[in-house]
DNA sequence: GTCTCTATCTCGGAC
DNA sequence: GTCCGAGGTAGAGAC
């Protein structure tokens, strides 16, 4: 990894064009060839970046950016897509690099899928006498998250997310209606299960006759490790 | 700025809850009070992060950490959210700081509000005897990008895209539906214009009887250039 | 490879 | 503030 501090500006063409005006920035070249452009503020999103596999490559300076102060410049191209990224180098701060070494990488828990975890485990969630038929059902255009039967018998579909947004209304929808055609499955009630329900796509899920269903996922979690403290 | 080098080891409890085991890592503290935790590749995403506004602050070392050897440990809380994110550092191996200033910010080009304003301008390229009536024309669910009038005096709706997914034909469906309930304005033709439709959403469009127009934006840039180099 | 969906999405804009 | 849509979305997983 290769950590420069300099005045630059940049200039990115590819899906868009993107231009930086001269200003000091931290550039961070990785081992991948990927190049990140930071500056002191925002996110954790840079400024302007290549994505790897890319190679970076010194450029001729032209007259112009000669007489402009340019003492480096910088070609950065997307081997795949062939977007390319310019930086030009104005002023050197500081110049170092490092050995890092490959990333053990992150572990996550508490996303979607132990959501759905929770619920296939916790099917009476979804109101009495509810049964689970399996989680991750297959459809002709793709999973449905949760398959379950109501107290009569009746199919019920379920589509969880974290946050419940218009999407996932629409997701569940399409799914509802190929099910429905199904003479074997119909009729099927859908239901969207999420953490936390948008107004908007509350009032579509609802004028489409899809219940809605808040998880409280602490409670869940609750449940879930006092059900394994019997055992 | 803050850049350091260090052997650490990460904890993050908020949205989710996440581990990075030892390892060494760029950490990037921020003027804002925003960490990035970067490791030599992936891509421009952290390995782990703390978003804006945080703060971070030295945890007392507990009797456990001392015996794992972390030097020290930093504990980041996000102001708002109370997300949490716990670095344990075992090893300095750089330690620097950089006064960057305040960033000019990216200026770009090329993106969906460009398209709209060029098929607004150029909106023939729907059909012969199109006329524009309005972008942005505000309905009950938001905003249609561009309302027009084919040759015969009829409404067409107009969806633009950069990229032609499904998720662009549902939203002109909601559109299309409200609107045709109208009297004002019914019926309206819907057409969908991407600089490239896939598959899946044309068949879904044209299912829906929503016809598709494919924008060069190239071509629609140049058009425009010429036009503007008449003065 | 393609397509689909998730994301600690991030970011910006409108209300 | 909240809500909604776009993104150089990126990334994972299924087929």
């Amino acid at each position: 990894m290769r950590l420069v501090i300099a005045r630059c500006s940049v200039d990115y063409v590819g899906r868009l064009t993107s231009h930086l005006p001269e200003a000091t920035r931290l550039l961070i070249h990785k081992a991948d060839g990927s190049l990140l452009i930071h500056s002191d503020g925002g996110s954790y999103k840079p400024l302007n970046w290549m994505s790897p596999p890319a190679v970076l490559s010194m450029a001729e300076l032209s007259e112009e950016q000669q007489l402009a102060g340019v003492i480096e410049c910088w070609e950065v191209v997307h081997r795949k897509s062939g977007d390319r990224l310019r930086v030009n180098i104005y002023e050197w701060i500081s110049d170092e690099r490092f050995e890092l070494g490959t990333d053990p990488g992150l572990t996550k828990d508490g996303v979607e899928s132990h959501l759905q975890e929770l619920l296939a485990a916790q099917i009476e969630r979804l109101g009495d006498g509810h049964t689970l038929v399996r989680r991750e059902y297959m459809t002709a255009i793709g999973p449905v998250d949760i398959l379950a039967r109501d107290e009569s018998g009746r199919a019920v579909a379920v589509e969880i997310k974290r946050r419940g947004e218009i999407d996932g209304v629409e997701q569940l929808t399409r799914y509802l209606e190929l099910m429905n055609r199904d003479p074997l499955l119909a009729p099927v009630q859908g239901v969207f299960a999420a953490q936390e329900i948008r107004p908007q796509a509350r009032t579509l899920a609802e004028d489409r006759g899809i219940r809605c269903v808040v998880l409280d996922y602490e409670e869940m979690r609750g449940d879930e490790s006092g059900h394994l403290r019997l055992f």
